[in-house]
DNA sequence: CGGACAAGCTGA
DNA sequence: CAGCTTGTCCGG
């Protein structure tokens, strides 16, 4: 099939720079460039030639990938003729198989302008891992509903698989999972169930050819579906949906695009849906009252004000339940150490009165590094002017523990290849992602979490404890989570208390409202050596910095701030545009 | 990105 | 001023 609507009704197509067919324009896959090229199509290629189709041409000089992008970019006779010498267009070089369908394109331009990034880079993301020269037969055709977006907010111990299961069923469905692990997992699932489903990016060619669904990890929300039937987001909150690399495309809010695009239902699911989630999908889903509080684990929070700073990781209460636990997972983050302040006499922690962030000593008084606020050395509990400072976790934990426990320990990290046997584990978050089922969560040092230095720190920590929920079962299943704190009445342990995540909801859109934080603002971080020319072409919005080398830029919304971002132009030169920044 | 070409720097 | 480096521009 080829698309010949395309070139139909171009005089330019038969003329004189054309003898040999229809022309089409090509964006090469070079990371600097973002600008489409006209070619014209061999006759011998021209069936294999569509929208989407991964060629080679030659480019000044040289042979690139690239797309074809469907009709030409240019007004071809005009832009050729004063100086070209009669010079014909180049004909494609080679087609090298199937890429990225129609809609598909059309999303990657928007998110393009979304996170201010450049095509060729989604389109990457989009296309096949591997040159698909032939498509398999296509699977049973299906119907497809009318919908709108929503989040379902279900509990740790909810049936997330029954809405997979149930969307996988009624027609093809995008199914996303925040980790390839967790996605390999369910399409191992389905397929016992006997669903057929595609698992991306590696059955790119079944996706392309239509009636399964697919399930992956955040590339997927880039998968071919020729029939997109509903789109599934599995734990909507989790950051690995976030691209770090720029441009930071976010794949849950790609998805909902995508499924708007299409008129199709979307569901997001999520335990603690967070607050840039609800304010993209304003409809949420709450389980009854009991039900979702039956969903969430028994929380005990162990308040370790009283204790000595130097006591060390481990309350006695902490002791007794590895005591009373089988198989037992800790938590220790020692990722983004953030430098905690206590108070001598009486232990409180000291934080911002403004915005609750992590204080750290600077000359002779306090200060915050996330609003700016500073104050003398005063403890807000008891009025003692003398800070300790609070040396959490190192590496010897693991021995410390294993002395403690009398059992054998394994020490998990990002790193770790395979999964320790031992019953107990230790680890960064990361031992949450990797453990099968515990009878005991246990967070030695929540604070850690409660306080680091990122605006959307509370929400990141209360997902930590839905996803130790998701390891200990709810309430009815005898699992428990165990929460060291100095913070015992903060909102997130409030909220995990109560299995409620609407508690959290209220006073962290609060801080955020008065910090103009997103939702309430976008926010975009710009750095690199052409990032000055940028501020200084940027108009209608905020501009902070430089700091560090790297400016902040504010607008209302992330409209405005593409809308600005997008008047503006790239620059020339090396530039990083991170739009919605992870850390901050 | 990477080649082309232009404008600056060095050394006899 | 040749011969080289460094910088800017642009690609069909």
């Amino acid at each position: 099939m080829g698309a010949d609507d395309q070139a139909g009704g171009r005089e330019v197509g038969a003329g004189p720079l054309t003898p040999d067919g229809r022309i089409v324009g090509v964006l090469p896959d070079v990371p600097a460039i973002d600008k489409v090229f006209d070619y014209s199509v061999p006759p011998s290629m021209d069936p294999d030639v569509r929208p989407g189709t991964l060629v080679r041409v030659s480019l000044h000089g040289r042979r690139v990938g690239g797309w074809v992008l469907g009709p030409p970019a240019h007004a071809l006779a005009s832009d050729l003729a004063p100086n070209s010498g009669g010079r014909r267009l180049l004909p494609l070089a080679k087609v090298t198989g199937w890429g990225p369908p129609e809609d598909v394109i059309a999303l990657a331009e928007w998110a393009a302008w979304r996170w201010a990034g450049r095509r060729a880079s989604l389109l990457g993301t989009a296309s096949p891992p591997f040159a698909v020269r032939g498509l398999p037969p296509a699977g049973p055709s299906a119907g497809r509903a009318e919908g709108a977006a929503r989040i379902v907010r279900i509990p740790p111990a909810g049936d997330v698989f029954g809405y997979v299961l149930e969307a996988a069923r009624s027609g093809p469905a995008l199914i996303l999972y925040p980790s390839a692990v967790e996605a390999a997992n369910a399409v191992r699932r389905l397929r016992a169930e006997g669903v057929a489903v595609a698992s991306h990016p590696r059955d790119w060619a079944q996706a392309r050819a239509g009636g399964v669904s697919v399930v992956g990890a955040r590339a997927a929300a880039w998968a071919p579906m020729p029939a997109i039937a509903a789109v599934v987001v599995v734990d909507g909150h989790d950051e690995g949906y976030q691209e770090e690399r720029a441009p930071t495309w976010h794949a849950r809010d790609v998805a909902i695009e995508r499924a708007r695009r299409a008129g199709v239902p979307c569901t997001v699911l999520s335990p603690c849906p967070d607050l840039a989630m609800t304010a993209a999908v304003p409809t949420v889903v709450v389980p009854s009252r009991s039900e979702e509080r039956a969903g969430w684990p028994v929380l005990d929070v162990v308040d370790r004000r009283a204790d000595d700073p130097r006591t060390g990781l481990f309350s006695e209460r902490f002791a007794s339940a590895l005591r009373h636990h089988e198989r037992v997972v800790c938590v220790l983050n020692r990722k983004g150490r953030a430098r905690l302040l206590a108070c001598a006499a009486c232990g409180e922690l000291a934080r911002c009165e403004r915005c609750a962030s992590a204080l750290s000593l600077v000359d002779d008084g306090l200060a915050c590094s996330a609003c700016g606020a500073t104050r003398p050395p005063i403890c807000l509990a008891c009025g003692a002017t003398k800070m300790k400072s609070l040396r959490l976790g190192v590496t010897r934990v693991r021995e410390e523990l294993e002395a403690l426990a009398g059992r054998p320990v394994g020490e998990v990290t990002a790193e770790t290849g395979e999964l320790p046997t031992a019953p107990i584990l230790v680890g960064t978050e990361a031992v949450l992602h990797r453990a099968p089922k515990a009878d005991l969560v246990a967070f030695l040092d929540f604070d850690q979490e409660l306080l680091a230095p990122r605006y959307r720190a509370a929400e990141q920590a209360l997902a930590l404890l839905a996803r130790a929920g998701r390891l200990v079962g709810g309430r009815h299943d005898g699992g428990r989570v165990l929460v060291q704190t100095r913070l015992p009445k903060h909102e997130v342990l409030d909220a995990a208390l109560h299995g409620d995540p609407g508690r959290l909801h209220g006073p962290e859109a609060e801080r955020r409202k008065l910090l103009r934080f997103p939702p309430f603002a976008a926010l975009a971080l710009v750095s690199g050596p052409s990032a000055p020319e940028l501020i200084e072409r940027i108009e209608g919005i905020e501009a902070l910095g430089p700091d560090d080398g790297r400016w902040l830029l504010r607008a209302p919304s992330s409209k405005a701030l593409a809308d600005a971002l997008a008047a503006a132009g790239r620059p020339a030169g090396r530039l990083r545009i991170e739009v919605d920044p992870l850390r901050l």
